[in-house]
DNA sequence: GGGGCTTTTTACCAAATGGTAAATGGTTTC
DNA sequence: GAAACCATTTACCATTTGGTAAAAAGCCCC
């Protein structure tokens, strides 16, 4: 991957991007639609790249969020705290994905989730102004990034759908088909947390499939 | 409403729609984006109505989606099969929202989840052709029908969320909040199975919290 | 490698939920 | 109005899950 570190272990360096890894990028891109080298270079040309040490947070409740990221290393989740002040995952997002706020990213209002890194995470991210910029310059980008953003809701509620309906077991089997690779990367309080479980239960469930 | 009622019971009567109903689905529509009165007559034109009984189908599994629908009057849910056979129901729409398994009509797919008249039902209706015709001629309508659509698909994120996190009093207790009123006009059996629930926990619960 | 920290597992019991079956209540049909 | 039907509630007990606490395992730092 990128070979940019953070010199002091802070969280808001933006640099230029490097090449190679743009092409997941485009390549995820291309999939909504078509668009010419003129074009994809535009949107290169507006995206920085950022880094978070784990545990920092991409986007904050009570904040408005200033980035549009795409995902090319590592896992963020989305959480909220609910009425009892219990911390809830909502969401898992890992590589090649974009990862946003978007409502209250395009609104650009306060927002009530957080974004938090769960690894060390590298994004490509744009601005507010550059994003726009981008829908008003490429004609066809607003197309896809509708397209894009429906995607991401549709995956969404297919895989929170089985959170509602079936058993803690077939819940925790159902997570490590939808996201294989991702058990050894995250806590497994914030997968207990996902799946609507206590720490305690999953750990009796995974004792209980062994 | 409509005095149009089905002479043999059946459900596949299609005619003109009366004039004031439509009011509501113009304002619902407006809300998302502006239109002026040519074009909103174009949409109009194109509208048919739907009535259906009681429990049936306004799209099926297995089936390709004919229609997107906007309720005028009534209650439709959303369900499907786990593998373990049992019916789930997904969601519930009231009046004056659209109703489509939107994914699969776009795509004149096969859907994999039916959707069903809870009460009686009324809708406006548009065929794929006429759909596709209203997004090819008026300008401005492909811009709210992803705004209307994404709408929908957060509104639904939204409402399953406390399904996975709290527990079941809660969630009923957030069922009742989201939509006063269905409460009469659903079956129990339907709302606990949407709560992810028996039905006889369900009904434990109401007489607890009376 | 050892001390200190966090994560994960285990144990125990209380509380909530599921499953089966029957009773009650309400509605429709004749 | 009685019979038949469906929806809802109740009861009982088995199973699952939650909550508290402690033990074990893993990890980091020096």
């Amino acid at each position: 991957m990128i070979a940019v570190f953070l010199p002091n272990g802070k969280c808001n360096a933006l640099n230029k991007p490097e090449i190679w890894p743009m092409e997941a990028f485009i390549n995820y891109i291309l999939q909504f639609g078509n668009l010419n080298k003129q074009q994809t270079d535009f949107i290169l040309s507006k995206a920085k790249t950022l880094e978070l040490p784990k545990e920092e947070y991409f986007s904050e409740a009570g904040k408005i969020p200033r980035y549009v990221g795409f995902l090319l290393e590592g896992v963020v989740r989305f959480c909220y705290y609910n009425n009892k002040g219990e911390e809830i995952t909502h969401s898992f997002i890992d590589e090649n994905n974009f990862v946003s706020d978007q409502q209250r990213f395009e609104a650009q209002m306060v927002a009530s989730e957080y974004i938090q890194a769960v690894t060390h995470c590298q994004f490509l991210v744009f601005s507010k102004k550059d994003w726009d910029e981008m829908g008003n310059t490429v004609l066809g980008w607003k197309d896809i990034e509708h397209l894009i953003l429906k995607n991401c809701l549709l995956k969404t509620i297919e895989r929170r759908s089985p959170l509602v309906s079936e058993d803690a077991t077939t819940r925790y089997l159902s997570f490590i088909g939808q996201f294989p690779g991702l058990l050894n990367r995250v806590p497994l309080s914030h997968i207990a947390s996902y799946l609507g479980i206590t720490q305690q239960s999953l750990s009796r469930i995974r004792k209980n499939i062994r």
